[in-house]
Parts: structure tokens; C-alpha cells; sequence
DNA sequence: ATACGTGCAAAGTATTTGCAAACGG
DNA sequence: CCGTTTGCAAATACTTTGCACGTAT
């Protein structure tokens, strides 16, 4: 269970790859993959913002979703939809680790879980759509220990 | 591989059941429901409120979502969100069967796919989990065939 | 100094809500 | 008849875009 994830790989990888590809270092992107590589899980575009500005950043929605946009489009960070109108993001890491979403149809709880076993049969099915698969995403929906306890009492 | 799937049946136990609930069996929603029942994977609601309007049905967008919505949470339809603020819609058979989809991150394309080894890991990860889950989704991205090859040459 | 990056505000989309009229049972 | 369902239009929510200014290199 405790992975030896080195917390601070994932940021340093990125902004170091940005800046051989001519990127610069600026203020806002810089926040947003250092609040990124702080995470366990996904955050909203919101969250990214609200957390910013909670911590005096005067950041604009508009470079939270730049940033999140170019991340996405390189790579290094993988866009999550699991309700209509709202998409997470979360850094994908080099050690090809991750995870997917749980999520609770009733309070809106999104937690994470990881099974080779899945992951296994994943990778066999993409082998065999004559798609060129980049990436999967699998979401299981239902109600979370919590509220299924609250719905039967 | 033949399955006896009598194509209709969807739409006639979700008509029933809405009756039997109490719900009437107004113009729009019926014409949602049957729109549905003749597909074989998801549509947008744009997707549906345009083939219904071509079809010469005076529908409004909003009876449109309110249908979708209420199917959704009665559990005759899944939603599917793929790409960042568009959800799809498609029915869940009484069967069981039910497939996951492919998108092609280029031209945007949908196709449906199955696998029994996937379901399999799957519900063994359910049982696991905690919660009680209710539905599954699973998505894969890459490029299709044709923009695979249209980036190669 | 010179582009790239940023913040603000306005625009754009998908979806939801308010409400009076239409309609099924 | 009565209450659900509907269509329209306005409202909302999330995301994207235009533009002038700031800033890293």
C-alpha cells in the first residue's frame, strides 16, 4: 500500500519538459502543475482555480483551463469526464502507475482504485479494436458505504 | 451469436413500466423512447432532438433532456460522457448485454465493442470496492484505422 | 527587447428551469 | 376535468476566445 511515489518527480519531469520544448516558466501554468503534482486524485478546472486563489494567487480561470489544455494535449495530464458539463484532470505518471474512478451516484464522491487484473484485460481488448489505443478510462458508478447505509436505514 | 433479441422490447417494457409508475404517455418522451429503442449504440440529445425534428416532430430541447433525465435515473438508459460537455445516451437492455466504446480522439468517431473477459474483471473488481455499484463504463481513445493511417503517410 | 504567457471580460455551448398551453387518462 | 407533459424562451453552468499588459529569457 504505501507506494514510494516520489512526490515531487512528476512536476519536476513536466515543467523541465515544457521548457526543452521553448515553453516558458510562467506564473500561472507553473502553479496549476505544481498544485496538479500535489495530488492524489483528480481535480475540476474549479478546484484547480478556487485552490489557487485560497492561496493568494491571482491566477484567471482562462490560464487554468490553457494550462490544462496544453498538459492534456502533451500528455501529462489525463482528462476525466464523469458527470455531463464538469471534466477533472489528473497528472498521468511516467511510471505508467494509475488508477481509475469510483464514483457515488448520490453525494458526488469520486475516489480512486487500481486492479491489474482489469488492467490486463484492458490491454488485450485494445490489441484486438484496430484502433491505435492511447489511453483507457473506466468509471463504475454507484452508491458509496456511506450513502448505501444511509438509503437502508 | 444469434440472439433473440426482439428489437422492440426495450421500448415497450420502458413505455409499460412508465405507465405503471403513473407516468402518461405523452408525445415527446414516447417519441425520445422509441428513437432510442431503434438504436444500436449512444446519440447526443442534440442527435436527438435533431433526428426527431427531421422526422417532423415538434419537439422542444428541454422535453428532450427532461426524458433523458428521467430514463437515466429510472435506470432504462445509461449516460456516457466521452468528450467534455456532451453527454450520450443509449438503452440498457434487460439482458444484460451491454458494450463499451472507442473514440477516435481525431475525427471524433464512436463504434461500440464488447469483451466477456472485460466484464469479468470488472464485476470482480465491483464486488471489491465497497460501494454498491450500479454500472460500469468504460472508454478507450486513439486514433481509428482511417486517421491512424491518414497520419502516417 | 521581444515574443510567449497571463488576467480580465465577453462570447460560446450544452443543459436546466419557469411558465402557460396542450393533452392523456 | 385535473394534473402531468410539453414547447418556447430565458437562465445557468462550464469552457473558450479576444485583447492589452506583464514577464521570462
Amino acid at each position: 500500500m504505501a507506494k514510494p511515489t516520489s512526490t515531487g518527480s512528476w512536476t519536476e519531469t513536466t515543467v523541465e519538459s515544457l521548457r526543452s520544448k521553448g515553453h516558458r516558466n510562467g506564473g500561472a501554468r507553473r502553479a496549476v502543475i505544481e498544485l496538479l503534482g500535489r495530488q492524489q486524485c483528480c481535480l475540476t478546472a474549479q478546484e484547480i482555480f478556487d485552490q489557487l486563489r485560497s492561496e493568494g494567487r491571482r491566477v484567471g480561470t482562462a490560464s487554468v483551463y490553457r494550462a490544462l489544455e496544453q498538459l492534456t494535449k502533451d500528455g501529462f495530464v489525463q482528462r476525466i469526464d464523469i458527470g455531463a458539463g464538469i471534466s477533472r484532470f489528473e497528472p498521468i505518471h511516467a511510471d505508467g502507475a494509475h488508477h481509475h474512478h469510483l464514483v457515488c451516484d448520490d453525494c458526488g464522491k469520486v475516489e480512486a482504485f487500481a486492479d491489474d487484473e482489469l488492467e490486463r484485460a484492458l490491454h488485450k481488448v485494445e490489441g484486438r479494436t484496430g484502433y491505435s489505443v492511447a489511453g483507457h478510462d473506466v468509471v463504475l458508478r454507484g452508491a458509496c458505504g456511506d450513502c448505501a447505509s444511509a438509503a437502508r436505514s
